[in-house]
DNA sequence: CAATTCACTTGCAATTTACAAGTAAATAAC
DNA sequence: GTTATTTACTTGTAAATTGCAAGTGAATTG
């Protein structure tokens, strides 16, 4: 045990957490996850985003080590790598959906579709399962379970 | 405007929550204000996380930019400088009380008191409700209105 | 079987972080 | 009223991380 990890920190949710996801790239990444129904490595570096391949590469890793996706190879061509959120992937769902919600309130240049917004503050817990929903038929998509 | 923000990432919601907040020392600092009472250099300073001065003053002065946290100057000893959330803070409570809910799920250590975390599950507007009610005895305890 | 695609890895410069030490204003102690 | 201490930072620098460009090797396509 690192002298680190015998500060107080142990024990503490909002650290744990932010071991696992804050950090901007991870934030990108988990969006393309949950609400872009983007699973290959290709998928993620070609977003537009500008991140780094190397970096992508170590936070993919990072996310496999710490249960929030795996990592697969595509059946039908090999050369293809797919990633799929974990259930404890899915369970960030109401997390990511809030900062949605959020950042749509404060930031002038947000472009969430209204319709979304607004089916989120009239009905949180739907939105979750729709977004389930979607998640579930991307992956279905990509494990050809059709 | 730079080359970066013309890439597609403008009016993403979750681009913008990054650029404001998804960083380790900033869900420590957001913690530690919206629910540990803390509004004071120093008290961020001494929570036995680690954080180095350099980047607290950092954080710090960025959150006051974004309209996370205002600065003041302690009116009894004018020496002290203690920071209070926004109202755009305020609005962070849903997304980490989220947060601590996923974290105590999926991390074996943490150390949430159960009271607390079954108190959420069961009425999440009730103790996002009793935490800012918290957040603002904390401030009340620092502006000296009693 | 040669060219291309795909998922990375490597090398290196630039940025950011961590740690230690310093500074300036305000307050407390004597 | 001078001196020591507290408080909120700033500065310097080594170490770590990031960003960009250029590989690499296996798989696939032409």
């Amino acid at each position: 045990m690192s002298k680190k990890e015998t500060l107080n920190w142990n024990g503490c949710p909002i650290r744990y957490a932010a071991s696992i996801f804050a950090d901007r790239w991870n934030f990108v990444i988990l969006r393309d996850v949950l609400f872009k129904g983007r699973r290959y490595y290709g998928d993620f570096l070609d977003a537009g985003e500008g991140i780094s391949t190397n970096i992508l590469a170590d936070r993919l890793s990072k996310f496999e080590t710490t249960g929030i996706l795996t990592r697969h190879q595509d059946t039908k061509k090999r050369s293809r790598i797919y990633y799929l959120p974990t259930q404890k992937a899915l369970e960030l769902i109401p997390i990511f959906l809030s900062i949605i919600d959020w950042a749509e309130h404060h930031d002038e240049h947000t472009e969430v579709p209204e319709g979304f917004i607004h089916a989120y503050r009239n009905d949180a817990d739907k939105t979750i399962a729709d977004t389930k929903d979607l998640i579930e038929l991307a992956n279905a998509q990509v494990t050809n379970i059709h």
